[in-house]
DNA sequence: TTCTTATATGAGAATGATTCTCATTTAGGA
DNA sequence: TCCTAAATGAGAATCATTCTCATATAAGAA
């Protein structure tokens, strides 16, 4: 259940193995996102980072995503969130709207949700991607 | 199943109801989403409307959500979209990824979700929003 | 209907997130 | 080690959203 920290070499064939070049930036960026294990902003992914650039974190997180290294999260906060991502482990987020607290629960309805989606909607084909995102309150703010 | 437009008197009162001064931009933002029956953004809103000022519009289309007559719906294109808010229709939305074409569909798995989740995260004790969107390939840009 | 006033509006500036520009550096193959 | 296409970094630019404050207005009171 429990996720190891990978080490720098098997981060560095990761990349490698989509085609992408393992330059220090790319390589910490996983790392950090490895270690952290929460979804988190740019901006603290900046301030996390040994040496953390704006322009080349925005660039290497787009990057990673579209290669399905890390994951887009959007908790309609205004600015996005990334994880890790992980193939095998399809998970959604509950997030607290008093304290932002954000865990997550995983499930199997999306199979049901696109098919269902699929057979309203015959002008769609494909269902390449989803997001399931829950709002609510955790129980240290519900006092 | 088709919806008509409200006749301006009806969207004074549903304002009125909610304690909300019927102002004419308020009246127009109502009017404007039920005709187009699609999340719209801001900036489409700006135009849409009669006398369509920034500021105002973005105050008015927040105040309104909170209140639910509007429902904000974040595609995770960086900024969001608004459409008339139905209690008795909860639907969610499957957008192109290729040419942004939105469509609704609804679904009967959120009581499941949310169960789930609740169950999964002991920590939280309530769900009082939820977002679901599938993002795939419509089939005029499936060529 | 007219008056009063708490609220809402509108124009523009400010902010925050994200993207772009371009000079310099670097990963990785030759 | 060398070469070069690709990546980086610093700053400026852009886009969405929010704020400020002077003016206008909805709606209850008279
Ligand atoms: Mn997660
Ligand atoms: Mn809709
Ligand atoms: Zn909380
Ligand atoms: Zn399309």
């Amino acid at each position: 259940m429990k996720k190891h920290i990978p080490h720098k070499q098997d981060v560095r064939d990761m990349l490698k193995g989509t085609g992408l070049k393992a330059t220090t930036a790319r390589v910490d960026i996983l790392a950090v996102l490895a270690r952290v294990k929460q979804p988190v902003t740019v901006k603290d992914l900046v301030q996390l980072l040994p040496e953390g650039d704006q322009a080349t974190t925005y660039r290497n997180v787009s990057l990673l995503a579209k290669h399905n290294l890390v994951r887009q999260v959007d908790l309609g906060q205004g600015h996005a969130y990334y994880e890790l991502n992980d193939e095998k482990d399809d998970h959604h987020h509950i997030i607290c709207v008093a304290c932002d607290r954000i865990e997550d629960f995983s499930e199997c309805t999306v199979d049901q949700l696109t098919r269902s989606a699929l057979r309203q909607q015959p002008s769609f084909k494909t269902v390449i991607r989803h997001s399931i995102e829950l709002f609510g309150i955790c129980s240290s703010c519900q006092k």
